[in-house]
DNA sequence: CTGGGGAAGGGGCCC
DNA sequence: CGGGCCCCTTCCCCA
């Protein structure tokens, strides 16, 4: 299963209100220290995971519709719960930088706090982000008119604008180099991410234990493990797992496989 | 075998 | 329009 499947639309426009997703039960885990984790907004976020929000199994199949490819279209995620994500809104805005993917160290030093180690800036690992060849894909108004498509020309895929096929192509030009061990990545964060890997360096820590995650989303999982109620849930025995793909083990593997 | 952590990919949205 | 950032999801590996 590629990894490209990641519809995700679920909130398009519209940022999830995690302040509405206020678990319940959870409280304990309910807001994480996320001030470390960014900026500091999430006092509002409230991260919960869980408490009513737990996803059902019947729901499993379309989280994974293989279709993907694109359609967003198709199901909403898990809403997440926990994520502090709205944090994220404001700590993206506030000039801090996302380090990897999705996680802004709260360091007020963004990639630059790598200290002794910090063997490379994301600028100059970057050296063509946008490759004028690439940039020439092939542009063809192959649909309507009114929505011109933008082919790949490494791939089948087709865009809508220019610029999510630019992005896309970065995919298959791996524009951002590791300059420690020669990864490449596609984008800037992605590298700074794995930077991280070289550098140990862990911005984001969990409240409730003393465990640092290099990547906010990887806290974001793990402070499911703190959660008396995971996300994600069995339709059948209702029990609650962190992770969807344990669920879906759990499903294929026993418990809902007759029932679902 | 299950649960959890680490790392990475990519689309969408906002500035 | 482009760049940056966010979030989600998946895969792999280890305990």
């Amino acid at each position: 299963m590629p990894r490209s499947f990641l519809v995700k639309k679920y909130f398009a426009k519209q940022k999830p209100n995690y302040s509405e997703l206020e678990c319940q039960n959870d409280t304990s885990l309910e807001r994480y220290p996320f001030a470390e984790l960014t900026s500091g907004d999430n006092t509002s976020i409230a991260t919960c995971f869980t408490a009513g929000l737990v996803w059902d199994l019947s729901v499993l199949p379309t989280l994974y519709l293989p279709t993907s490819q694109t359609e967003p279209s198709a199901t909403p995620g898990p809403l997440d719960l926990s994520s502090p994500s709205s944090l994220s809104s404001s700590a993206s805005s506030c000039g801090e930088e996302d380090e990897g993917r999705s996680s802004d160290p709260p360091s007020p030093e963004p990639v630059h706090t790598y200290g002794p180690r910090q063997r490379m800036k994301c600028t100059g690992v970057m050296p063509h982000i946008s490759p004028p060849e690439e940039e020439e894909e092939r542009e063809a108004p192959v649909t309507a008119a009114s929505r011109p498509a933008f082919l790949c020309k490494h791939c089948p895929k087709e865009y809508t604008s220019l610029g999510a096929l630019k992005m896309h192509i970065r995919s298959h030009t791996l524009p951002c180099v590791c300059t420690t061990c020669g990864k490449a990545f596609s984008r800037p964060w992605l590298l700074r991410g794995h930077i991280r890997t070289h550098t140990g360096e862990r911005p984001f820590s969990c409240p409730h234990c003393n465990r640092a995650f290099a990547d906010r989303s990887n806290l974001r999982a793990h402070l499911q493990t703190h959660a008396e109620v995971k996300k994600y849930q069995c339709g059948i025995c209702s029990r609650t797992f962190s992770r969807m793909s344990l669920l879906q083990k759990h499903s294929s593997s026993g418990c809902c496989s007759s029932a679902v």
